[in-house]
DNA sequence: AAATATAACTACCTATTAGTAGGTAGGCAA
DNA sequence: TTGCCTACCTACTAATAGGTAGTTATATTT
């Protein structure tokens, strides 16, 4: 992995971890056993760094709307799922729920990424149920919409929430989700 | 309104527009045009601050718990979706969802009030819907327990998410909330 | 071999942050 | 009226932040 793709890594885990606000260059070169201005020189600014970390996310949301193209709605469902099951795993919370929280306080380039980014993760969840519902292997009243909105607010909060009222509720909502697309 | 209110006031609203690792002592004092030393003369430290707004939070929901006790349980729950509401029409987002993206750069303390705060909100919402499926007025499959995490991740996330897809978002997922009750 | 690009370095700068030390003006109580 | 309390002040510190200028070592290309 080349060094400019090591610090976007480490700088998606900060932001996931500990906020936009919370972590610094340091914390990146620190960990890279380089010196902050070396980050700087792939990095020139902060806000550089947010969206190129916005974009590799973007990127690889785009890769597994690719991916799982040819799927059943099902695969496809699991498929996301499995995005915030991983994050959970690793103590993290998602990047949209960091972000949004701190929305007020980075450059509007990373808000505009964001809002691109939160978007094409409801047009995709949006499709997928709507593929489901048409073919039956879902089942809800509201509209495809509407469903992926309330299936998105429950798996980012339910990373959020976990971390205080039990790590276990995290597999409990997520568990609850999948039975709502059954009833 | 004292002084000590007044800058537990701005704290909050400063934690829930820019999360607690933007905001310093000195946005408070200069809203307040007092001096920083000031601020620091009644909290210490950011983390008796940060401990203080959350006890001002308990409080106001245990007072709320109270004032709402002998009402019905769609008036509760109306009472617990008002409290969001208002957040969003003041464009910030919730203090547990704010504190909990930031759960790692925090003192302990502030991290064991904020764990018994999110419990609290959770068991007052298992109760509210415990009683609505008792007494018919609720139905749902699942237990009240998941039921409330459900609704409460609806609503934490709806907060913010809606700042990034679309504001009207956050009604559309309140009025499904209310409509998942009803099923 | 010389020129160039890459990726790091040292050494700064400026602003902000949380927090402290010590002082003061005014109210209140013994 | 003496003395304490409250609530603020000025003035500071040590640490950290984001960022810049100029330098150097190592490859790669011509």
């Amino acid at each position: 992995m080349s060094t400019r793709e090591t610090i976007i890594q480490l700088g998606d885990q900060l932001i996931r971890s500990k906020g936009f606000n919370a972590f610094s260059f340091y914390d990146i070169s620190e960990k890279m056993k380089i010196k902050n201005a070396s980050v700087h020189y792939h990095f020139p600014t902060k806000t550089d760094l947010g969206i190129s970390i916005l974009e590799a996310h973007r990127q690889k949301l785009h890769s597994l709307i690719e991916s799982t193209s040819t799927k059943g709605p099902v695969d496809k469902l699991n498929s996301f799922l499995l995005i915030y099951t991983t994050i959970k795993s690793e103590g993290h919370v998602c990047l949209v729920g960091s972000l949004a929280t701190d929305l007020n306080t980075v450059d509007l380039k990373i808000a505009n990424e964001l809002k691109t980014f939160a978007d094409e993760i409801l047009n995709w969840v949006t499709t997928i149920l709507d593929e489901g519902k048409t073919s039956g292997v879902f089942s809800f009243q509201c509209s495809p919409r509407t469903k992926a909105l309330m299936v998105i607010t429950n798996m980012l909060a339910a990373l959020q929430l976990s971390r205080l009222t039990n790590e276990e509720d995290f597999y409990t909502i997520r568990n609850e989700v999948i039975k709502g697309l059954k009833d």
